[in-house]
DNA sequence: CTGGGGAAGGGGCCC
DNA sequence: GGGGCCCCTTCCCCA
């Protein structure tokens, strides 16, 4: 017995899951385009993507070998198994495809698309019995691999190796970037990082200094993981929560997806996501290990509980099957100064929803304001093109982060201190009448404005010294550096794990820090009272007790 | 209920 | 660009 449509309906769902970013666990980074994915699918999919999946949440493919237009279609092949829906897809189109296809080792998107090729070197081949044919090894290959369940992460080389060369046999073809060995890229199983090693095709080279040549490698290993490489972190499951699936403008998931999306899913999540979020703790009963250990170490050696915060609240309304608003409420920037990092990217077909998202919150609309000062992300082209990257201050659009950067470097000081004056003139111009007459504050120097736009007008001056966006969120930082780590934190990425107890961290520094859990050292010692403390801040907090007054 | 301590997250800044 | 450190903040536990 065998319901016959089950793979097509299941694959049908996780489509509209990913143009959703719902239970997204990778962002695939491709130039200046983020897509969100599944691990399950890309691992199912291909014998590159499995080799990558393993460690790392963020995957940075190479700009030479597929650029996002292409990867876009590449996507939506392998969630549908279908060529993606261009009119008249040129040779030109299938040649970007193949070369993808071949160097993400997706083997039936390159034999469809070297199918392809040869069919119009005579005629025109049926298009429908093409797609079928795809249709049916990819339906096979995928519902195999995803029925058998999550794709375990620590599953074996050998085995994935095993599986590659079934693949390559059955479809043993000239392969340019076949010979990239999935053993060799999942070096990471031993501890280092995958991140900078995608797309460096045959050119191997498990010398963890390499990792970092090529594009955004946020993923810097701890020296020691080797114990915990292989679990899925906890953190990635929080950060890729569904409400972070604005990056997923970038999936597009296809036209028709979109436009069905709502339809299908906004039914499918009221009722079912109390019930996914269960049953995603049901399929990973380990969501959390490093922290359970933690506590089981704590609880062992008599240790407070560690206070997670955020974490914490998040993991209730999982096992809780909370729902995605009560997830945004816990995931909100408390940080003074936040630009309302986590509501201010969605889909581009979903602004209802963030504006929603917004009042159901109870945010101000002056705080809500924030998810308009962000860079544009893919997913906004219908307002802007292809210049996703809009100058805040002048509204002009670029193709790229750095041509935007290098726009805003030529406004000048003077240009920005006349702004400010008048803006301050304007601001004094206004009655001083309360709160209630001027409530949307500057969140970076606490000014307020009676109107957002003036609010608006002000912070532009900010944003000018601040001139590195995070591209998952848009929020503005004043160094690379700090940008960089802020990445880590949105994308889970904890490089550095504690030998002890497995927490993991996104600084070295934290782990030191840590690391006086287990060892019991207290360098920090109070002059005035003798008492000790493992981290500097808590002296100074406890100092604060001693200074302030009774 | 409250305050203090422990532990942790995030941003800024300097080197 | 990364490391180290500082600051502010939050959360949890416990007395």
């Amino acid at each position: 017995m065998e319901f016959p449509n089950h793979a097509r309906q299941l694959l049908l769902q996780l489509n509209q899951q990913r143009a959703k970013g719902f239970l997204c666990d990778v962002i695939i980074v491709v130039e200046n385009a983020l897509f969100r994915a599944h691990k399950n699918i890309l691992a199912a999919s291909s014998m590159y993507f499995k080799s990558l999946m393993l460690h790392d949440n963020l995957v940075n493919l190479d700009t030479d070998m597929v650029n996002p237009s292409v990867f876009r279609q590449v996507l939506d092949f392998i969630y549908t198994g279908r060529l993606p829906s261009v009119d008249q897809p040129s040779d030109k189109n299938f040649n970007a495809l193949l070369t993808a296809a071949s160097y993400l080792q997706l083997h039936d998107l390159a034999a469809l698309c070297r199918k392809r090729l040869k069919g119009s070197e005579n005629a025109l081949p049926g298009k429908s019995a093409v797609s079928n044919g795809a249709w049916e090894l990819h339906k096979k290959e995928l519902s195999t691999a995803v029925t058998q369940g999550h794709v375990s992460s620590s599953e074996d080389c050998d085995d994935a190796h095993r599986q590659g060369e079934q693949l390559n046999d059955k479809l043993s073809d000239d392969e340019p970037f076949a010979s990239s060995s999935p053993c060799v890229l999942s070096a990471g199983q031993s501890g280092s990082s995958n991140v900078g090693n995608v797309g460096r095709g045959e050119e191997e080279d498990e010398d963890d200094e390499d990792d970092q040549e090529l594009g955004l490698d946020l993923s810097k290993k701890s020296p020691s993981e080797s114990s915990v490489t292989e679990e899925i972190s906890p953190q990635s499951l929080r950060e890729e929560s569904p409400q972070s699936d604005c990056i997923s403008g970038a999936n597009s998931a296809s036209s028709e997806d979109c436009s069905t999306q709502h339809q299908d899913l906004e039914g499918v999540e009221a009722m079912d996501l109390g019930e996914q979020a269960r049953e995603q703790s049901q399929v990973l009963p380990h969501a959390d290990p490093p922290r359970q250990r933690a506590r089981q170490a704590n609880r062992k050696k008599n240790w407070p509980r560690k206070g997670r915060g955020k974490m914490d609240a998040v993991e209730q309304t999982t096992q809780t099957g909370g729902s995605e608003e009560s997830k945004v409420g816990a995931e909100q920037p408390s940080s003074r100064g936040s630009l309302s990092s986590d509501r201010s990217f969605h889909c581009g077909e979903d602004g209802e929803n963030e504006k929603e998202h917004s009042e159901e919150s109870g945010q101000s609309e002056g705080e809500s304001l924030g998810a308009n000062y962000v860079y544009r992300q893919e997913g906004f082209e219908a307002v802007v093109g292809d210049n996703l990257y809009v100058c805040i201050p002048c509204g002009k659009g670029f193709p790229s982060s750095e041509r935007l950067n290098a726009h805003v470097e030529t406004h000048t000081e003077e240009e920005l201190c006349i702004k400010e004056e008048a803006e301050d003139l304007s601001a004094r111009a206004a009655p001083a009448a309360g709160a209630e007459l001027q409530p949307f504050e500057c969140s970076v120097c606490s000014k307020s404005y009676k109107d957002p736009v003036a609010l608006r007008q002000h912070e532009k001056g900010h944003w000018l010294s601040r001139p590195f966006p995070c591209h998952i969120c848009g929020k503005m930082f004043t160094q690379r550096g700090t940008m960089t780590r802020h990445m880590r934190s949105h994308l889970g990425l904890k490089p550095f794990a504690c030998e002890e107890c497995g927490m993991r961290f996104t600084r070295q520094y934290r782990l030191t820090e840590h690391m006086r859990v287990h060892s019991g050292e207290k360098p920090y010692e109070c002059q005035l009272c003798g008492g000790k403390f493992t981290q500097q801040r808590n002296l100074v907090s406890h100092l604060r007790m001693h200074t302030s007054p009774a």
